[in-house]
DNA sequence: GTCTATACCACGATAGAC
DNA sequence: GTCTATCGTGGTATAGAC
């Protein structure tokens, strides 16, 4: 922002950047709790002061951190929804909108990138970090995209109400980060990774085709509507 | 354990029982991460190492709050499953499966149990605290009661592999944390204890259809299996 | 503007007196 | 069983050097 363009970029990363990285490995490895200031500025080999200095605090930090990475994703997200939609027209349904939500992850841990080879890596601890800061940053900063995608949504699925549209993205947005979340991420993002092509799709359009279901499911509900009632009164 | 069983209850709670409803209610209040020794005691009148003596710490303090609710839950649910498996037999459904994990909650929440009205709050909390303390206790306390659950999903899914089961139960699971997880957390709670009786009908026959619908997904997917190699190569 | 040293307060935990 | 005192660590704030 405010440093001067004519400042020649040193050999060695400047103080900001090199506390950016030391709190992205750090993160990656342990996550938001395992992060401390002391720990931060020895890896980055600043003063604890730096911190605060140049973030303003510790949530601030992280936050940079997440943006740094998250804001490639969200427009290369868009980016994709966009192609897809102007090249598909009429004929764009709900598997393609999910499509362009996680394939861009995908491509981006397989460019050439610094660090592609983490990337997906750093999507899992920043998906699943339990910490409230990282939370609700994820969330806010996913905003708009999802704004975007709940647009595209609507279009493949015009059978479905705003409410329950909601409702059911929700539902399958939370069994996403369910699937992140559990102890299969480390062999799920293994198979993203080092698996084939093959692997690749086969994952990606199992998922898609579990969420596509739960979507597409009949509004009534795929059994008698009073069979609840029925439960309720049986035992 | 070892407190004499001759030793009369008083009017007033003792130390131990006064320090779990102190921290039952600041943790239905704010979480697990707003709870400080400090405040605990202060509120429940004792002495900040008695908290210590007690239960030993803070983790084993709020794995006591969570097991004193958690255990009546989960042998609700298992005593409802067992009824609906010899009621109905091999007309067991997944989605009476379902019923029996979502509906012990609503109706000890409806109990003239102590705090019942508060019972669905405090769920709500313990089941999306983002605090891996908490998160890990309910994922051991529940590695029993879903093993049961497990079994009786397959029997009524057979056509699934243990493996796809594990996946798409895993999903389902991620989904209805991500329900609870969401901004619509407290309205939906209001329905749930403020709500006619078809309300609660119409929530749970809602979210039981997409939940039964994800499970039952035919499994090569919905469409074209070779629908995701289309997509990439198309953008 | 950048960076450093250092002080401050809250936290969980614990030893030892009573 | 209960209490006081104290320890180590956490994030933060600031005065002052360069």
């Amino acid at each position: 922002m405010n440093r001067p363009e004519t400042l020649p970029r040193s050999a060695v990363a400047d103080t900001k950047t090199r506390i950016l990285d030391a709190a992205e490995a750090l993160f990656v490895a342990g996550g938001f709790d395992a992060l401390s200031m002391r720990q931060i500025t020895a890896s980055a080999q600043v003063n604890l002061a730096a911190v605060n200095y140049h973030f303003g605090s510790k949530d601030a930090l992280i936050e940079s951190v997440l943006a740094r990475q998250l804001d490639t994703l969200n427009e290369a997200r868009e980016t994709m929804l966009d192609r897809l939609e102007s090249t598909l027209g009429d004929q764009l349904q709900c598997e393609h909108v999910m499509a362009a939500m996680f394939l861009p992850a995908v491509r981006i841990s397989r460019s050439g990138a610094p660090n592609a080879d983490r990337y997906l890596q750093f999507l899992g601890r920043a998906y699943t970090d339990p910490s409230s800061v990282v939370r609700d940053f994820i969330d806010t900063h996913y905003l708009q995209t999802l704004g975007r995608f709940f647009q595209a949504f609507q279009r493949t699925l015009p059978q479905l109400s705003v409410d329950d549209l909601a409702f059911r993205l929700h539902f399958a947005m939370g069994a996403l980060s369910g699937i992140l979340a559990g102890g299969d991420t480390q062999r799920l993002l293994k198979e993203f990774t080092q698996g084939q092509g093959d692997h690749e799709s086969f994952l990606l359009s199992r998922l898609i085709s579990l969420m596509a279901a739960a979507l597409k499911a009949p509004l009534p509900g795929p059994t008698d509507p009073n069979m609840f009632d029925h439960i309720v009164k049986l035992v």
